[in-house]
DNA sequence: CAAAATTTTAAAAAATCATTTAACTTTTTT
DNA sequence: AAAAAAGTTAAATGATTTTTTAAAATTTTG
């Protein structure tokens, strides 16, 4: 049917709410309350469709992670050089979390306390081994290219510089007295720093 | 008295254990009744002594911000040479996060929900601006140096390089399959990598 | 040492919150 | 269209959590 493209139905509200007051308070302090009210729909009606508070919520950090971490091995395996590649990523995925601003510390804040079950289950470790960004920084050594980096340092390194801003977003608007569109511009300025950075300490030796 | 010297008295111990609590579980997720037990006292007396959980949380608050920030700002006005202080500070607040692993996704987190009122008092932009670091940014780039680059800039650098491996402390531990060990090497390892790139990247021209 | 002030306690009260229930409405199936 | 199923609601329940109370214990002061 048309209609059902044209409005989500309720299960979808629900869950999209959700994952609204989720990302902006975290587990403990997202209220049901909060939630049924932002999908517009009677309380009992979270229950109906989840089972519970806490179903409803690993659901959606389970996806959320997913997108957070997936996004960034994705780029790491696309099949571009090097350099072209870590230029990418950075212009990418600083895109990505401008538009996913509260994702970050969500994910981050989140996976401290709970042990999380399903993340152990998660193959990261071939993920990210396995990667055609590992097998390129392995190569470029070998030949002489760039200095030897683990896969999981650069990993650090361009997560940390793309997404510390974004984790830090109050304290960076506050300390350089920016507005939101200035905020924004500190970010896009990264875009040409952090890859400079990089790719200046891969050739340095 | 020396017997005050030795035991804290009871204020000093709800605030010692308010502080484990509240930056292992955030507000929301502290219990006061986990703070009275990790304090050894009676859940009467948090509000004895600081009136609710709120004030208590805002007093602990307000003295960890202040010193995840006071730290890297103290460390800036270091009237040391440029290069010699970025090894420097790379080293020193690795060694604090190490020490306080709990403090930087606790300030940050807490940041990103509550407009917390001293928060905005705090005139930290002249800090920035005013400190030593930034002053010798435009001299040496006026001597041609080093790139011209914004102290907000560097922090933000200097900051993700150094306290994003520890916020994503779970994730880095499973994903590279480190136990607590190899945990702190790889964040030793960053010693060497963040000042490399820093000053590879300010000289690049 | 006795009165006053401070500190501590157990228990109650008040408030908040997640979940369940049972009745009601709408939609789907036969 | 009648029966069955699915969806929705208001209200209640039960559990947790924060705050308050009032009395008891301890310490300090005159």
């Amino acid at each position: 049917m048309a209609k059902k493209e044209l409005t989500l139905d309720t299960e979808q509200k629900i869950k999209a709410a959700a994952k609204e007051v989720f990302l902006r308070n975290g587990f403990h302090g997202a209220k049901v309350k909060d939630i049924a009210e932002a999908a517009g729909v009677n309380i009992a009606l979270m229950n109906y469709y989840f089972r519970s508070k806490e179903q409803l919520f690993e659901m959606i950090f389970m996806e959320t992670f997913l997108s957070f971490f997936g996004r960034m091995i994705t780029l790491f395996n696309e099949e571009t050089p090097l350099e072209v590649k870590i230029w990418k990523i950075v212009d990418q995925y600083t895109d990505f979390v401008i538009e996913n601003p509260l994702m970050p510390v969500f994910v981050l804040s989140e996976l401290q306390k709970n042990e999380l079950t399903f993340f152990k289950q998660l193959n990261l470790p071939t993920l990210l081994m396995e990667s055609y960004m590992a097998k390129q920084l392995r190569e470029e050594a070998a030949l002489g290219n760039i200095r030897e980096v683990e896969p999981l340092q650069l990993l650090a390194t361009l997560m940390g510089n793309i997404v510390f801003p974004v984790i830090a977003r109050p304290m960076i608007k506050h300390i350089g007295g920016l507005d939101q569109e200035q905020y924004n511009q500190f970010l896009i300025d990264r875009k040409q720093i952090t890859p400079r950075m990089i790719m200046a300490f891969l050739r340095d030796r």
